[in-house]
DNA sequence: GGATAATTTGACCGAATGGTAAACTACAAC
DNA sequence: GTTGTAGTTTACCATTCGGTCAAATTATCC
């Protein structure tokens, strides 16, 4: 029988890990620069190393790639903001949360740039993760903020508002990568760049957040 | 002749700018929604009400419709940065700037959006003015801030990081909409949006900004 | 009103794309 | 070694897409 196409029904074989992985990767590199429309199966296979219909007999279509793609990214990518502790000291807490963040955007830009992707098409494939289990995490720590604010902790501020500005500003680095190297020429675009972003937003935000003397 | 083709040699028809604008309205909706690949001619053709063929009179390949937006909305994308006043009182310029960006995300989403995907598609349209004219503008005016900082104006930081900033944490708005609206639900996703991004963001890099005392 | 140029469209073309059919290979179980 | 199955590939198909062509239609100018 030809139905069970790398077989959900049993459990998988090693090389049928090995192979759904390495297309993974290659589809994340192509979907990464191209978007989901502008992706072709053909691109993926070559970077994968494998023929067009290999592809399609571990992933049925190029939606199912990209959708095993954004759930694993998507579940990783908010890992930092579940890491937030209420407990913890609110000044360090988000100054770790910018370090973590910006620390993806440095490893993963790809991972960002595939989510940015997404959710700049109107998120066609994942608006009810949005709606359900983001808001949830972020209604969460939004309370957080909020309590540490009456606890006059740190200044009284929005907190909806406060993750999006993180979000968007080390998300930055990796999503208008392009950008960034081009403004800021070829002299300080080494290593020095995610260094010199991490100080200056922990400065920003944690002077931005305190409680006026 | 059929040689003229919406003639750039002579001056332009009424019919030939008005058409041209329709055409234009059409592709940034289009465009801006699926990207460039993404985008097909005959959606841009029905958008804009006419015929396929009758687009490539106007317009002889789909890159040169991108090619006109891009030169469009990159020019008035960069008016509030240029607008940035030296003598200017610095809380009130970055405030106003801010303002300024912001209003630029509500009022004009598919043109931000038409930019983030041109830049995280790696801009392979518009690198050249990225290192030309809005590098030079960016250095011109991290000039600007850096002589605040040495003024005693405003805090000792990163202009370029500071600029960045800005950009990403009100272009977020327009480009992550989706994702903005998700997370904060129908409630407060009327107007009030913008007001409160407002007030966050200014509260945040003035404060941020400030010396200490 | 007629000549001329500008505009518009239906029909079409070649290339690319997502996906399929079927045959072939590798290999494990017996 | 036969047989059954997982894995792989060549050839192919239907559709879509960017773009062209020639003919038709509509302004424009005298």
């Amino acid at each position: 029988m030809t139905i069970p196409r790398a077989a959900r029904t049993q459990r998988r074989t090693r090389i049928q890990e090995e192979k759904e992985e390495q297309i993974l990767q290659a589809a994340l590199e192509v979907f990464s620069q191209r978007g989901f429309r502008g992706a072709t199966i053909d691109q993926i296979a070559e970077v994968a190393g494998m023929s067009k219909p290999n592809l399609l007999y571990y992933f049925r279509t190029k939606e199912a790639m990209h959708r095993a793609l954004i759930d694993r990214v998507l579940d990783t990518w908010l890992d930092p903001l579940r890491a937030f502790d209420a407990d913890g000291d609110p000044q360090a807490e988000i100054a770790s949360y910018i370090r973590r963040k910006l620390e993806l955007a440095r490893d993963f830009p790809r991972e960002s740039r595939l989510f940015a992707n997404e959710i700049l098409q109107g998120a066609p494939h994942i608006e009810e993760e949005l709606k359900g289990p983001l808001k949830s995490l972020v209604d969460e720590k939004a309370e957080v903020i909020r309590s540490w604010a009456g606890a006059g902790k740190i200044a009284d501020c929005d907190p909806y508002h406060l993750i999006f500005s993180i979000w968007s500003t080390t998300q930055h680095y990796a999503d208008f990568d392009v950008q960034v190297r081009a403004v800021l020429g070829q002299d300080q675009a080494g290593e020095s760049r995610f260094e010199d972003a991490a100080r200056f937003l922990e400065g920003l935000f944690v002077k931005g957040l305190e409680i006026r003397g």
